[in-house]
DNA sequence: CTGAAAGCGCTTACAG
DNA sequence: CTGAAAGCGCTTACAG
């Protein structure tokens, strides 16, 4: 028997072949379900393949056809639960699609990230899908770019220029979240968390925007810089408190930094929605049962992964169309902070 | 010039050896930095694959040796910020051992894990990496054990059987925290969270062992199910608070449904710590900045990402190693809540 | 120390 | 409707 024959090798299609007294081709047609095959020579093939337990080899497929079913994800930051959440929608839609993703964590190290983006190079993926490290220099576009790969970039851009891009409008989130608080009364609003990079000045520039409307002065000891983290939320909620400024709301740079705030509050017996108004941004799944549930800016994240892979999507339908382009509109989420 | 004549067409090791006058083979022997080759034709061979901008194709190198250096993980709830911790430690072990990560996520379900590890397979992965959706069947196991690839099962485990797996002590671990809420003198100590899964048992029986041990008799009465989310603990938080029952004090399934329990106690007025005794279970990261900050038992998420992949890693190297397996020694980490 | 040759498992025109 | 043949870009004995 045929069967015998492999013994231990794994089956090709030529041991397929073999077993249904076809050529190769036909075993390869009847693979892709090709009409070509009538449905009895067809039945015969796969009842061969089931027999001997083939296993399609997409590494030859593609190598033959200079395909490639694989995309490159990498995500430099998956600590914060706002990049988890991106992801899952990003490698829902992939999948979907027909995709597998190849996905790569950086921690903000760009020297990592142009290593794991060449390593993806090699792999042949069929596009990246890249939220840049921090300090990215904008020259990596044209890299990329040069590679002939498709791209979208997610979250963090990298500036001006013709490249397909996925986020949020910061600039507006923030704006209405401190617009709220200065229309509940908050003369002394302030911006707490964030530090660097491309989407810390957006938010920041909401934050200037709604004063500006409202003839409020912009000053710069109301803004309490720290890492976009829980822990840079809880100090910099520290530091907001201990200023003698008698601060009593703040638009948070992000939902993680909200729950460091929350914690600190908490410390000194302060309880957020009563003595403190605060509004996070993001809306991250745990907002809605953190204590107490945060008020915060919902710009969806689950759904800007998939918007996001979507745009990919389409670039490697058409890889001649105009700038692609998604900006999630963010929307204000009253809980019970603010 | 040898650099016209490509065209378009990315360049080959062909390609690279005309511009070098060597042969194929010798570009292949330089790439792999083989001493067979003199430093001065290396040097010639690299300046030539430099100046075509040669990329290593590595679908085809992996198609001739048979080789493959990309692992599959499959992860099923991304959402649950221990999981993605676990993850972010596997793809650091994985990564930095020169192997490339192919991810799924399978939100719990088993046919779509199914197909992915299908997926997975024709991609011809050196490795799987698999924390089994929650009904999975445990003929999965002689599955993929039949395929000759290399498994790791991590966090939920498929039973008893021989098969590598990296996981904590769950019963030790509640059961350190049950004792620590009965030695403070708490009477009543309820459980809260999760349902259904091997991991739930085990958590469930530290409980009772801890019980058991006070000489106290365990009651259906004070474990309150509900899925192991934060959902899920604000639910059981309130249904404990509201069966009339005094409790006071509670070891939570995890982390997340703690988060939960502490976002329905803040409602209630109540704060932990002092009105209720709570301990979760995990130690996420965003425990140290929660408010209260929430005593749990530690497991090291990250940590047992890492000693998962290395268990692939050893097993990929030595096929026939005994069973492998890290158990996660928990820890009692006490902060505010308890 | 380097080259010629065979082959990994597929796909895709091209015949018939 | 199916088969024979060439080739995707590499690697690896084998000569020399």
């Amino acid at each position: 028997m045929a069967t015998k024959s492999l013994s231990g090798r794994t089956a090709t299609i030529v041991d397929v072949a073999a077993e249904a007294n076809v050529s190769k081709s036909t075993v390869s047609l009847v693979l892709k379900d090709s009409p070509l095959i009538k449905g009895e020579t067809a039945d015969r093939v796969k009842a061969a393949a089931n027999k001997l337990g083939y296993v399609y080899n997409r590494k030859a497929g593609e190598l033959r056809g200079n395909s490639s079913n694989a995309i490159g994800v990498v995500i430099n930051d998956l600590m914060n639960p706002f990049f988890a959440e991106v992801l899952v929608g990003i490698e829902r839609k992939l999948v979907d699609a027909g995709y597998v993703v190849l996905m790569a964590h950086t921690r903000e190290d760009v020297g990592l990230q142009d290593k794991v983006l060449q390593s993806m190079r090699e792999q042949n993926v069929a596009g990246f899908m890249l939220c840049p490290a921090l300090n990215t220099s904008r020259a990596l576009l044209k890299t990329i770019q040069s590679w002939g790969i498709p791209l979208t970039v997610f979250v963090r851009d990298l500036g001006p220029g013709n490249y397909d891009f996925a986020g949020s409008d910061s600039e507006h989130g923030v704006f209405l979240a401190t617009t709220h608080l200065l229309n509940a009364g908050h003369q002394k609003v302030g911006f707490l968390g964030g530090q660097k990079g491309v989407v810390f000045t957006r938010r920041l520039d909401g934050y200037k925007k709604a004063l500006k409307e409202k003839g409020i002065p912009f000053s710069e000891d109301l803004v309490f810089n720290a890492n976009p983290s829980r822990v840079g939320g809880y100090e910099a909620m520290n530091a907001m408190l201990s200023a003698g400024q008698q601060i009593k709301a703040a638009v948070c740079y992000n939902d993680v930094a909200a729950f460091g705030a929350l914690s600190a509050l908490g410390e000194k017996g302060l309880r957020a929605g009563s003595d403190f108004a605060l509004i996070g941004f993001d809306n991250i799944l745990d907002t809605a049962h953190s204590n107490p549930p945060l008020s915060t800016i919902d710009i969806r994240p689950t759904d800007l992964g998939e918007q996001a892979a979507s745009i990919l999507l389409q670039r490697i339908r058409e890889p001649d169309a105009k700038r692609l382009v998604y900006t999630a509109t963010p929307t204000l989420l009253l809980r019970q902070t603010a």
